[in-house]
DNA sequence: TCTGACTAGTCAATTTTATGAGTAAGGAGA
DNA sequence: TCTCCTTACTCATAAAATTGACTAGTCAGA
């Protein structure tokens, strides 16, 4: 039941139709949560049936309409339960620590272009989260905005977020170049 | 289908029983999966069924008896083809930064106490890490281990696992720092 | 001797996520 | 003009993961 309070916590910022939410959810961003839009629309109907959001249709021209919803005090109450509650520990479940788990028996070439590929894509989101962190802090430097900025929460997040595709582009680099190593080596006592 | 490929990965190191199984994907240790036993069980029937496991049954006197699962040539296979594909980018989902995301509404009590037993769990996880990789490589200092060492893969995702906790106690830690510093300034201005 | 933990699993039900396909309109560029 | 991209969604189905309960014997410690 995370996912109703992860977009409880998007609407925090202010009024989100469904199509904004699921910008925000995507491989692009997802800062903290990671969703599919069906997943989103479903939920959102669900969230405004029991009352933890408020939707209101705004009638556009030359767009289709959109339904911008904002988290009620309910939803509110909600959340505050929901941050007192135990969270569960996070875990790590990724396909390309599955394919490095196997790299004795397999390809290292291809191994190597996965690396590279996640590698790329970690820079990617490494480069727009920080693109996002300049943005929430405008002219202040980020001690400023730590001590005193507003909103937090999505700069903090935000930061997670840097760190672990920092962490992802990191390991990747360093894991190519040990099995690049260990490929040369290998090939020269043949 | 990643779980069947992790599974897969997982009995590379040798014949394993799914009770030896659930060990590893579970709670503890999950350096590159994270699964439930039941999952597990589940799963190595179908793998079975499939060709890609042998299972053969190990009667034990004062023990339940167990099935020993080992990888066919098959799974290898399988586990080649796998390999080559493409990897879904791995993305974050996890309660505590839903909670984060979220502080600016909540109790900031509530949420440093949430990020101190996330930050401890982290460190346990850490510690953990370090002695599996200190168990993987022996008496060989880390870099002869990465040069040479075999089996390298089970040791390289103990290395995300073991950055990936780091991540996770340092942003935590530092989370906590900030918090309880702006509760502090916000209180002085009241 | 009783309790609780460990080994070694299984069954059923539900919830959560992912996949694939559609609708419908406007605007931008080749 | 044709096609693709963006906004703004919906429906249906399949796969994956979680939750809770249950069996059954062994062993160690209070």
């Amino acid at each position: 039941m995370a996912l109703r309070h992860a977009v409880l916590a998007a609407l925090l910022g202010g009024e989100l139709s469904g199509y904004q939410l699921t910008k925000s959810f995507d491989l692009g961003v997802a800062n903290f949560w990671h969703a599919q839009p069906q997943q989103l629309y479903a939920e959102l109907t669900r969230l405004e049936k029991d009352g933890l959001i408020a939707g209101r249709e705004v009638v556009q021209e030359s767009r289709p309409n959109k339904r911008l919803f904002q988290v009620t005090d309910a939803g509110l109450t909600e959340l505050a339960d929901f941050t007192a509650a135990a969270a569960k520990p996070a875990f790590i479940r990724d396909d390309l620590l599955v394919k490095v788990q196997a790299a004795d028996h397999v390809d290292t070439e291809a191994l190597i272009a996965q690396l590279s590929e996640r590698a790329a894509f970690a820079q990617g989101k490494l480069d727009l989260f920080d693109k996002l962190l300049r943005n929430m802090r405008g002219e202040r430097t980020e001690d400023e905005f730590l001590r005193g900025g507003d909103p937090i929460g999505p700069y903090l997040t935000c930061l997670r977020g840097l760190a672990f595709e920092r962490g992802n582009r990191d390991w990747c680099q360093r894991t190519i170049t040990i099995l690049r190593a260990r490929a040369r080596s290998s090939q020269q006592s043949i």
